[in-house]
DNA sequence: TATTGTTATACTCTATAACTATA
DNA sequence: TATAGTTATAGAGTATAACAATA
């Protein structure tokens, strides 16, 4: 039978001056989701220029550095669903910074690859997404930075 | 004028074998948001039997141990938009773990309570949260998991 | 005049089912 | 029969504008 809505500690009405985060903040995926939401912010502040969102930079880098890739691997590197890649790769192909061919070996698949255009705009990309890195191994040390990557990995893999 | 979109290396139409994620790895936007979304994967399937999101989780955690918080306070510390709480808060009163009352000085504001309802659920919900962090502990060891949060800490506060 | 809570609404992101062409 | 790519579409998450009540 349901009980009444009534408060667990009824007697205080009593007003919050500052929020209590001490239990949350114990949490290993509270703070891994902060702590992304703070670097992608500024990821996609210095991305603007380029008019790349974050995903938009993982598909033409994993494109740079594989040429040929298939958008199935794509998909499975960067954990998109197929449907939502489509999409994506029409308005880069749209902007020729990558380019469609077909797979050598299998007559379903479509190899990716960057335009001179797509290229040059990754050779600067990249080059600024390093040095975002410089900028937070300054709030860091180099050396917190390379452990921090380290035990992120070690939580993902 | 615009140039046709023709590969930068069209000659050798290759195929890719293993995808090299070597660059990507090397940021830290990029292992945070796996990280995050790794822990998070694992929370949601944990949380399922209490019917709690991260964020509904994240909601009556605060309201748990700040007892009396407006909405406007939950919106500041967890990133959320006001008119996005309403629907989260309105569905939580319906499944009376949570009770509005007036705020004690201010007639704009309400403050948010825990039912006996909500307060057994989260006492369960967290007791659940701790042990995902026992579960990481193991693959990292108690050290490296204290290390890693004082890390993440720093690349967000 | 500013702020709290709210409604309505739009835009993006993510997810599922189903089709086609090749294997 | 299974897989790569695609289409259509639905749902969740996130965003802005505007309003009533109160400060």
């Amino acid at each position: 039978m349901p009980r009444p809505a009534v408060p667990a500690r009824s007697n205080p009405p009593a007003a919050v001056e500052e929020v209590d985060t001490s239990f949350l903040e114990t949490l290993l995926g509270y703070n891994a989701r902060r702590a992304a939401l703070a670097v992608i912010t500024v990821f996609v502040e210095r991305m603007a220029p380029f008019q790349l969102k974050p995903v938009d930079f993982s598909v033409l880098s994993l494109v740079r550095h594989n040429p040929g890739i298939t958008s199935r691997q794509l998909c499975t590197a960067l954990g998109i669903l197929p449907p939502n890649l489509v999409g994506m790769v029409n308005a880069l192909e749209k902007r020729e910074l990558v380019a469609r061919q077909p797979h050598p070996r299998d007559g379903r698949a479509v190899g990716l690859h960057l335009t001179a255009r797509g290229e040059k705009l990754m050779r600067d990309a990249e080059k600024t997404a390093a040095e975002l890195e410089a900028d937070f191994a300054a709030r860091l040390s180099p050396s917190e930075l390379r452990n921090l990557i380290t035990l992120l990995k070690k939580v993902y893999s």
